[in-house]
DNA sequence: ATGAAAGCGCTAACAA
DNA sequence: TTGTTAGCGCTTTCAT
């Protein structure tokens, strides 16, 4: 910064100003120019140490999540949080207490280094409490059920999910769609069965509750899916997950029925490696935990930064990007505020 | 800091050689005591950020992994790295290409934090080149095949893991053990199979190269092992991966053999959650991720710590934590130094 | 419109 | 054995 300010000819300060951009009025445009001209060739970097030093904020995000490291999602949820807060000037440090070192012992850690905001997954059917650590620091919630509606809540809309699958099997052609459930009635469960009916609705076929089986696993889940097929003939199937699809696979593997020729299967997966490898042909529409992660950091950016001045997004921060899957992800996403779903 | 020094009426730097350590010798017994326990009583910890503005270390360690977001491993390499930093007072930062963001702009933004050291993961199995951006700080390469042996590499112990597989499998009885392997000539493939003939020797089961069946992936593996089981009767399976196990599911599925009855099927398996979903009765032996992780991070601070100050490590640091698994994960995973197996 | 200077919390060389 | 002091790189108030 020095060196910059030397080569310009003006003071550290001047440099300070220009590369925050709080020169508007305040710096000469052909000066400021100059300057940046001149830390680009450098390539002066700001160090964020000293920075924050100053100004106690560290433009690090904090990631907390629970049970989590089993699962496949986490690292696309991260990996969303993390392209956004690149694009935004931040950088994510991602904590979860499925290891040996406890959840506090964790966040004390990431405490110290002064989060700016937090980031807090629960993915679970349960209503949870949101860890006393965190509630006094900007926080958004990931795909969690909580009753504590002081927080935004990035979710998956299970709605959608559920319509937009029914829709696809009967653009397909399908007539008669049983649904494989979840016999837990998780939010989820019930959710995307509405948007289910709802489809049905619109297309002028008949909701038939024959047609609904939801199943817990192993062979409870084959019996009953086999059942299913044997008195009802369904033409396709929407299945709540991976586990639910490969029943079906399981049964008409046994019942000599071709899964896409005699019968079409949509399923709700975590991850679309794991359904290939297990269910091929399967059309899998992967839950949007990118997205979700993405959108919850542009949430909590926006909330620290109105917090303090209102700093602007860089104009190339695309709030949701573009998928290349055929159903788009970005559909299957929504912000909840104050219990009211702004989008 | 300078509260603690008032209350204990001394001078902020006889805190600090305190609160660092550096007073044996220095500064009076009693009196670092009793800092120590004033800092204890305020809640005195630290600022991260003003330490490393003046010692330039920021005890934050970067994790660049390409190509890594959409398996399920990840996470557990992370989970395991975080144990390990985070009893060694370290915090890790995650970064991965796989998302829009590409790899330079996020390693830039890792560079500015200032890491003081970088893992580096390209689990592939192709021979990949260390990125420049890395090649000067502390590095430790976890699961990377690669012909630079400047830095330390901790990988899974192929061998260890055909080796054990095959004797679970004679131990429990069986006398004709196929090997369902990748047709991909893949280290992992061709060094399995050394473990599990070795292994077989030394049973006293000669080798039988009918048992062997190097497949691909769908109807071609189907065909393959199917034919296996037709010509050869095979009482037990060791299986290169997820996929390949099921492939010896489904085909005794459609032969009406049952799996843990007529046969013994042991896989290799990133996760174990989704093989009980998909293979129940498999016996999996998990990759060791998370071992992987946490012991690339020891090697890495003792790295970064031997350039600087011989810092000790906490009492409390175990190596490799002991898990749940029947099968340790710990005599799969290894360190490699200039060519040379160190453990 | 620009510069001087104070100080964020900490470390370490030097003085006492 | 302990305290004094000079910064680390940056932001920001206050003069100019």
């Amino acid at each position: 910064m020095k060196n910059v300010a030397d080569k310009a000819g003006v003071s550290i300060s001047t440099v300070s100003l220009v590369m925050n951009n709080h020169d508007s009025g305040r710096v000469k445009t052909e000066i400021a120019a100059k300057v940046r001209k001149i830390a680009n060739e450098l390539g002066y970097r700001p160090n964020p140490m000293a920075r924050s030093l100053r100004t106690s904020k560290t433009s690090i995000l904090g990631f907390v999540a629970e049970q989590i490291s089993s699962f496949p999602y986490v690292a696309k949820m991260l990996q969303g949080a993390q392209d956004a807060a690149s694009k935004l000037g931040y950088v994510v440090l991602f904590v979860t207490s499925d290891g040996s070192t406890s959840q506090e012992e964790q966040t004390a850690a990431l405490q110290r280094y002064g989060m700016d905001g937090f980031l807090y997954s629960q993915p679970s059917s349960q209503v949870t409490e949101v860890p006393d650590d965190l509630v006094h620091y900007p926080l958004v919630l990931i795909a969690t059920n909580t009753v504590d509606n002081r927080f935004p809540i990035v979710e998956s809309s299970e709605f959608d999910i559920g319509y937009d699958a029914t829709k696809r099997l009967i653009d397909s052609g399908a007539k008669r769609i049983a649904y494989i459930g979840n016999c837990v009635p998780t939010i989820a469960q019930a959710t995307r069965l509405e948007g289910y009916r709802e489809m049905l609705y619109k297309a002028g076929i008949p909701f038939d509750d024959n047609l609904l089986a939801n199943v817990s696993h192993n062979d409870e889940a084959l019996n009953a899916v086999e059942h299913l097929i044997e008195t009802q003939h369904p033409d396709a199937f929407f299945c709540y997950d991976d586990a639910r699809a490969w029943y079906v696979y399981e049964c008409a593997a046994r019942m000599g029925l071709s899964v896409g020729r005699d019968i079409s299967v949509i399923g709700v997966g975590d991850d679309k490696t794991v359904s290939d490898t297990f269910t091929p042909k399967l059309t899998t529409i992967e839950l949007p935990y990118y997205e979700m992660g993405y959108w919850a950091v542009c949430k909590l950016v926006s909330l620290i930064e109105k917090q303090s001045e209102g700093v602007m997004f860089p104009k190339d921060l695309i709030p949701l990007p573009p998928l290349d899957s055929p159903i788009p992800a970005r559909i299957h996403c929504r912000l909840i505020e104050n219990e009211s779903i702004v989008s």
